[in-house]
DNA sequence: TGCCCGCTTGGCAGTGACTGCCAAGCGGGC
DNA sequence: GCCCGCTTGGCAGTCACTGCCAAGCGGGCA
């Protein structure tokens, strides 16, 4: 639960074990036949498991995909909140971002994921759920770094550049999937923001 | 289906009858016992139809209160679209939204639903779901509006632009609601982007 | 007036995601 | 070899949602 990176026990090494192997099977299923096709109950003949089980591991069928956004949140948040006073709040999500794009395994995997949540709409709306955690996640981060307000409103100004930056990352994505995976992610942020605040 | 209006006929009246009691039946017991807790089958019980007619009416239980987005999407693109060509993007989307605020019946019913949708996250990603249909349908609108640009980029620029603007219409909402309707809309949005602009 | 046609409605049975409950297995400590 | 805790699997149930078909209702037409 803590910050200090517990090693994985034997326990948990078995654990990831189970859970890749539902993501992979639950993965070639849905590339085969289309996410809604797929049922709960095929996913769990093919990876061998009970569905009872299966359940146990992902809550949701739309965790089987949106799964891990839950532990980068985290990272996320500590990412932002370590970056020096003297950032501005754009440059401290900037920097959180940087850090999560690296934080990802393969590109590739990546890619497959990203492309079917931004081609299945309630997966994008389950998507979109998650990063709302991530906006409540970093808000007090963010706005520790807004220049200070008059009223009652630094915090929908805090709001608001959170808000704005992941709408970007958003556009970004987007872009990126449409394109295939063949422009870079980074450079069609900047291209996003400073069209927003030039 | 055009975009002459068509005066409401006697067929459609009854059904928007219809339509008004099972949405009143069902924000009552909403209030009274929590979304999640009240079922298609009491709500249909309630307002003296059957489930399957309910069904019939509203594609989903979310749509019961979230449904007539629907329809403001096209009043959104229209109103948008008709602004003229010396306004920016940014002046046009604010004119957009200027115009659905109008739309809207009481402000109290308003501000009740609003709170129901942002307090209930099921409701809130259908929402968000709904409103990405929306920056679809005034994308086109906003690209024609942006500087001309150099590469394959004015897309982004334009998906960025209108992403930004529906995210401060979301902090300055979420504002409005947390403050119980108090607050006014239009002026906090103005802070939200002047927040991201400045 | 009586008939017919189209549309709406209601019931029924089924599917698919998800949950609670309980019994069986399995591993490690003693 | 035994016991204890945790994981697993199966079962039955709930709830949103769908397709199908039969019944009702209203309006047009002879």
């Amino acid at each position: 639960m803590g910050t200090t990176a517990t090693q994985p026990s034997l326990w948990d090494r078995s654990r990831q074990a189970v859970v890749a192997s539902i993501f992979d099977t639950a993965m070639r299923l849905f590339a085969e036949q289309g996410y809604e096709a797929t049922t709960i109950a095929q996913i769990a003949k093919e990876a061998g498991i009970s569905q009872r089980s299966l359940f146990r591991y992902f809550g949701t069928k739309e965790d089987i995909v949106c799964g891990e956004q839950e532990e980068l949140g985290e990272l996320l948040r500590a990412t932002v909140e370590a970056q020096p006073a003297a950032a501005t709040a754009w440059e401290a999500l900037r920097a959180g971002f940087e850090v999560l794009m690296e934080a990802h395994g393969e590109p590739g995997k990546l890619l497959e994921i990203t492309t079917l949540i931004f081609d299945t709409p309630p997966l994008r709306a389950r998507y979109t759920q998650k990063r709302l955690r991530w906006q409540e996640l970093v808000q007090p981060a963010v706005t520790a770094r807004m220049p200070a307000g008059e009223g009652p409103l630094p915090q929908v100004r805090a709001a608001a550049v959170t808000a704005t930056v992941f709408a970007c990352v958003d556009a970004a994505t987007e872009a990126w999937v449409r394109s295939g995976g063949s422009a870079d992610l980074a450079t069609l942020y900047d291209e996003a923001l400073a069209a927003v605040r030039g």
